[in-house]
DNA sequence: TTTGATTATGAGATTCAGTTTCAGCGAATA
DNA sequence: TATTCGCTGAAACTGAATCTCATAATCAAA
């Protein structure tokens, strides 16, 4: 069993939840997915080969995940969530193309170190971040 | 006639818009308010005193601020947009307390440089940034 | 001024992503 | 296998944002 799988059964266990059919068809379907998918769209790719699943069981997977840490939320400012994996993946930034809309991914080492001393200095307990940058992309520039 | 005034009102000549009592009001308060306002807060504010602006030109204004630069939507993740005095202000970072919601502004001088450079490595044409970080503020933490 | 072209306004309707509801369904445990 | 209790899917609902349209207001020209 990957170990993905392992950690929401372990999350399901623990919470006194169950183990379906959907949920472990969502979260494979999520780990071979490129990143920063939507539910929507997460769900359309699930509609060949799983008609029968719904949108709403994709959105609570989707929470799921998130609350177990396999996945986080990201929002790239046009009104729609988006989530990526979470695990084994250090916090990054996102350069957004206002144009076509891609996201590319880059990290910074020195930000989490900045964000700290910020924080400490000002009394904040930081626990997540967010930074994107908007503009055009090597393409559409 | 204040700056901002002045910015508005050329603006809307550039435009071909049409100068009207509705625009300097919410540009008034917009101003006069503290910061990171969403627009159906705005619009309480206006309430009292100018109960017949509606919502919808509340709205349409403050996209109108964003246009000419005086104002400058900020999204602090719980789905509404607000908006921040953007004249005379340096780009900065948002701390975001989760827990009541209250948002401080830290600055970002040495990020800039580094966004710069890593934009420039990946060929990618910043506009804009947002840099939010989550966690509990000194009160609620 | 008055006129006339054109933009702005406000109330309500619409959209859209996200969330909730609820009547069965199905997994887990004994 | 029976019983319990969480899960599912369809549809309804929510709330912020956006659009529509009839009427009102602006402003440049006459």
């Amino acid at each position: 069993m990957r170990k993905e799988q392992e950690i929401l059964t372990d999350y399901l266990k623990h919470k006194g939840l169950k183990q379906t059919s959907q949920r472990g068809i969502i979260l494979d379907i999520f780990l071979s997915a490129g990143r920063h998918l939507a539910a929507d769209e997460l769900h359309n790719m699930l509609r060949d080969e799983n008609p029968r699943i719904g949108f709403s069981t994709v959105y609570r997977t989707l929470r799921l995940l998130t609350e177990c840490g396999l996945a986080r939320e990201v929002n790239f400012g046009d009104g729609r969530a988006r989530f990526e994996r979470a695990l084994d993946k250090s916090q990054h930034g996102h350069l957004i193309c206002t144009k076509c809309g891609k996201a590319e991914e880059f990290t910074i080492a020195t930000m989490e170190k900045s964000i700290k001393q910020i924080a400490v200095k000002l009394g904040f307990k930081p626990e997540g971040h967010r930074f994107e940058v908007y503009g055009f992309c090597k393409k559409c520039r």
